[in-house]
DNA sequence: TCTCTTGATGGGAACGTTCCCATCCTAGAT
DNA sequence: ATCTAGGATGGGAACGTTCCCATCAAGAGA
């Protein structure tokens, strides 16, 4: 017996099962069933079922020219923020049809480029990028070929590519409007390098904004590469430096997670000096006396990227211009921020 | 000017601007460079680059039946513990020429039948997949035509297929010894519902089983929902009932979680009551005095998951029997079993 | 000089679809 | 009875590859 590996039926088999031609076949499978009359409706479905046969996707996309497969490239797929979004473009991508093909870059631009040539091998026919640095060629030249592009959380300058991501800007004022309220006077913000990721830059620079035009609020801004060392050091000086009450304002959850820890270490209480993180992680609620932070409506800002790939792909009419997307995070208040609370030891939030 | 959606350069049309046959430029770009004269290589490679030419992987998978597509099925993807795993198959994945397709089912096998069907419509050359419960008509029919499978973490009984997943019994072992090392004699084994989930029904089995031969050990086992009031509960009453030193044995990350938060709900200090997890998770050092887990290899395991697929697929010669890959976890100690540790308030571990 | 071998190159069919167009049939209009 | 319209159905080309086989030139051996 010759090894017969995974033998698909195809549009043929069935068609001559059936007794009919693959046209109708095809038409069957292809959504025009109300073409075909009951007779020959019937016969195909049975035919079909019993040989098991099930479309093949990949003769489709050749002739068709739709490959029904959105592309998403992630910069840290282990980023539970990456993860959410991914969950919604995920969900959005099948409720339209469509399936999701996704690269991991690592933060490494070699294997961005690598990926993106993939991704364009398999013709994708959009393309969601949360990407490293700057825009490879290989991007520059799939954009070129007209091809869609939505950028999540990170924009690319001199690129003329839709956007969706947080309203940073307005993060950075809810965050320090909350721990102003709070009555926490000096603040520390905490960023990862700040480099190139617009994020990243645009929370930096709200917060400098912030601090010299309210002349009650006295701060200090670094982005050290995070490691619990420098960290510490960075909190124990600005500690050493500030008056009471201070507060550090942490720029995502890997700062949040690298300042609690040094907190932890300098033995310092959560809320006598103030903690206030972008992102929202299941373990914020844990540690005592619970996190305050900015959660991302992740699942949103997913589905709205796939939105706006859909929207320029049956790009009827003329093509609209660019547009950037930007929700809003909500405010998840905990003791971290309650400066009357550094006296409770366990509370429950 | 016409609308020209991504256009792509063919094969012929680097053919006619290199003045060679589409043959040539076939063995260009399917690594027979070797077979080319020197004068074609360099005229093929030219006329590539200034046309942009990528192969088109569609065609490609039409006309071989090799899509170089591998598909991975996840019960949950913001599960952490799934991520990682997807993390090492997708870097085995790229690593082995081939793409992965992900498909999430949210536990629902409604889902799992939908995305198990697209699956296959791309015609993936390997599945693997972390099933929600019982296998689908899908999934057999799948199997019959000879798609290799793996079976990630859960198995699904009456499946011939290869298998990836943590040494279960070696890590309830581990569990039990260390929490009986450090002088706990009273173990509450919690889990989320058992079911048909082949790794709880492991874990749950095997502690009865050590329970039951080693009398120095008392315990009860509980498999709840997870919520809030409920992990209290069951944590509460068998703290009034057991006696000391007791400790909490969790099934799995999620339900650390929850055991976390019920004796912080219930002003429990981690460590007089021991708590040891399954899974490790960030935040797991964060908790004062920090808790103690058992990690699972994840990278490893998506790596080694892939391995079998590719190990199947080439299949030269007669096909070995199924197989089943365990791996051992790692203990990393902190003070949740720290028994002299409760006096301790901050520990920093 | 002629045949044979070898290596480089090209032509054409096939992969499983879709879709344009042709054909056939039936019924209504003349 | 003839013509026509329109719905149902089918044939065949095309999508961009790969791969089998054919062709051709050049050098080796007779």
């Amino acid at each position: 017996m010759p090894a017969r590996p995974s033998r698909h039926a195809t549009i043929l088999e069935v068609a001559r099962e059936a007794g009919v031609s693959k046209t109708s076949v095809s038409r069957y499978f292809g959504g025009e069933r109300e073409r075909l009359s009951p007779a020959l409706r019937q016969r195909i479905g049975e035919a079909a079922r019993r040989l098991g046969y099930r479309p093949n996707q990949i003769a489709r996309g050749l002739k068709g020219g739709r490959s029904r497969l959105l592309g998403m490239l992630v910069a840290d797929i282990r980023n539970p923020y990456s993860i959410a979004v991914m969950h919604g473009v995920e969900q959005a991508c099948h409720e339209h049809g469509y399936s999701l093909l996704v690269a991991n870059t690592d933060n490494d631009s070699v294997q961005e480029r690598t990926h993106l040539s993939l991704l364009a091998s398999y013709r994708v026919e959009g393309l969601m990028i949360n990407a490293a640095g700057r825009p490879t060629h290989e991007l520059q030249a799939m954009v070129e070929q007209g091809l869609p592009l939505v950028l999540l959380d990170r924009w690319l300058e001199s690129f003329g590519a839709d956007g969706v991501g947080l309203d940073n800007t307005l993060a950075i004022d809810m965050a320090v409007d909350h721990l102003s309220e709070r009555g926490y006077r000096h603040l520390l913000f905490l960023s990862e390098p700040v480099g190139l990721a617009s994020p990243r830059q645009q929370r930096w620079q709200r917060f400098e904004q912030r601090l010299s035009e309210e002349p009650a609020l006295h701060g200090e801004r670094h982005d050290p590469a995070l490691d619990d060392t420098a960290v510490s050091a960075i909190i124990a000086a600005f500690l050493a430096r500030a008056g009471r009450p201070a507060a550090v304002l942490c720029a995502n959850g890997n700062v949040t997670l690298a300042a609690t820890r040094a907190l932890q270490a300098l033995g310092i209480r959560l809320g006598e000096v103030g903690l206030l993180g972008i992102d929202e992680l299941d373990w914020c609620s844990l540690v005592p006396p619970g996190i305050t932070t900015l959660a991302q409506p992740t699942e949103a800002i997913g589905r709205a990227a796939v939105q706006q790939l859909l929207a320029r792909l049956d790009g009827s009419g003329p093509t609209p211009p660019p547009r950037h997307v930007l929700f809003p995070p909500t405010l998840i208040e905990r003791g971290s921020t309650r400066f009357a609370a550094c006296d409770i030891d366990n509370a429950n939030i």
